[in-house]
DNA sequence: AATCTTAATTTTGCATTCAAAATTAAATCA
DNA sequence: TGATTTAATTTTGAATGCAAAATTAAGATT
């Protein structure tokens, strides 16, 4: 999720018992906003193809001013450009806005081990080191989809023990964008091997709760992870990188 | 401006030739949506008022589509929550959310920094000298109100020096939540000094294209800055700050 | 045939309408 | 009187309607 916009159903007055599974009842507006922001994200919607009111409206058996609200919100995000009396397209694929998250990603990377090192209990360190024990077992069984996974939960973790929603939040607008690239799947085995590494680091340095040091170890593995992409992109000309 | 969502008037064919001033024909979405957040950043909006889109409509005399749409975009942003079924109010001025914002701020600021010392060109460093000699004048009459003014420019050279638009996008976002806060009155006397101080020295490592110093200091300004709010805070309960 | 008009069609941006929910007001009862 | 229903009113969320703009199609012109 990127941000919470909207408190859920705030009248479902139930007698001062809460109700174990409260039916999630969204409006249109959100739940268009996350199905389209997903089809961005995995690629479902490619970049630069218009985006055909009818034709969604029909799809998700809803009028058109939900889906318009969605929209907006989607530019808004970058996911979505609006061209005035023209409708919306996917936001083109920017490489230079890409290279450009890279670092920014890396800041804020930096910032929420800096600020976990600090905060984080007991439970997240302990649910990062089995996560680290995963990831090494993804590498040993050539997991690579796998390792995506773990990783991604490896970050969270940390993320959610900086316990900064304001960087929460914007962590969640970068990755985004970076997502949307899903590079994923080009990664050598020497730059897998070194990544087990930077996140054996990683744990050692939260262990030790060393923000300085977690934070620069964050920051290092953004920027080669970056570099696996150029190079990645450097190499892969027109071979189009699919996977995840 | 916090990112640009849309494009304007293509359809507006002038056969080639350029117009001197192109009539600028927002939507009515987005002029609302920049009104609203204005309105909303300025203070004329209260946090936590209920926004009455009756009330809104009439005084802008457009429909509840347009207005709602903005309204979507700015809970998106943060500035207003969306309660399901009973509309939109302000979003509430949270302490603990604006707490948050300042190290993520320092952190933009700093790599912003970092970047601005390799790609900045000669007339940015040089509008910055210009400025810095300006904030000593502000400082010397006493005028605080022009000392922000001059203030925001330097840091949004800074930031555009930075050649990074993920960056920008972000750091509008961060800046928005604080901006909110106007906390930018109370400022003794001996901060004013130190922050000139400050000053002096983010342009010297600028100049120096010195990026490891600029972004220290930076990050090291955006610190004493909020020191100072929580310590104005700490000081001034009850006495609500008033001023921009 | 290729270009330029002009008319028909579609799409967009916004206003209006409508049902469901929430709020307020009125009526009922202890 | 104060609490509790119940009914009337307002507000919200979303569908529909409509004029302006853009796109496409058809016809005219060279």
């Amino acid at each position: 999720m990127v941000h919470k916009t909207s408190i859920d159903t705030p009248g479902v007055e139930t007698g001062g018992v809460r109700p174990r599974e409260a039916i999630l009842r969204l409006s249109l507006h959100d739940q268009l906003l996350g199905r389209l922001r997903a089809m961005i994200i995995e690629g479902e919607l490619l970049p630069e193809t218009k985006i055909d009111e009818k034709d969604l409206c029909a799809r998700f058996g809803v009028s058109r001013t939900p889906l318009r609200e969605a929209l907006k919100v989607l530019a808004s995000e970058g996911l979505v450009t609006l061209i005035a009396h023209r409708g919306a397209i996917v936001a083109p694929l920017d490489m230079d806005e890409l290279s450009a998250a890279f670092p920014v990603m890396g800041s804020l990377e930096a910032l929420a081990g800096e600020l976990a090192a600090k905060h984080a209990d007991e439970w997240e360190i302990a649910e990062v080191a089995r996560l680290q024990g995963q990831l090494v077992d993804m590498h040993r069984g050539g997991n690579l989809r796998g390792y995506f996974e773990i990783n991604k939960m490896i970050h969270e973790i940390i993320l959610n023990a900086a316990r900064n929603p304001v960087l929460t939040q914007l962590y969640g607008q970068v990755a985004l964008k970076v997502r949307r690239a899903r590079f994923t799947a080009n990664m050598s085995p020497d730059r897998w091997a070194e990544a087990i590494a930077e996140h054996a680091m990683i744990l050692k340095a939260l262990q030790q709760r060393d923000g300085k040091k977690l934070s620069a170890i964050l920051r290092a593995h953004l920027d080669h992870k970056f570099e696996t992409v150029q190079a990645a992109r450097e190499h892969g000309r027109r071979r189009r990188s699919v996977q995840n």
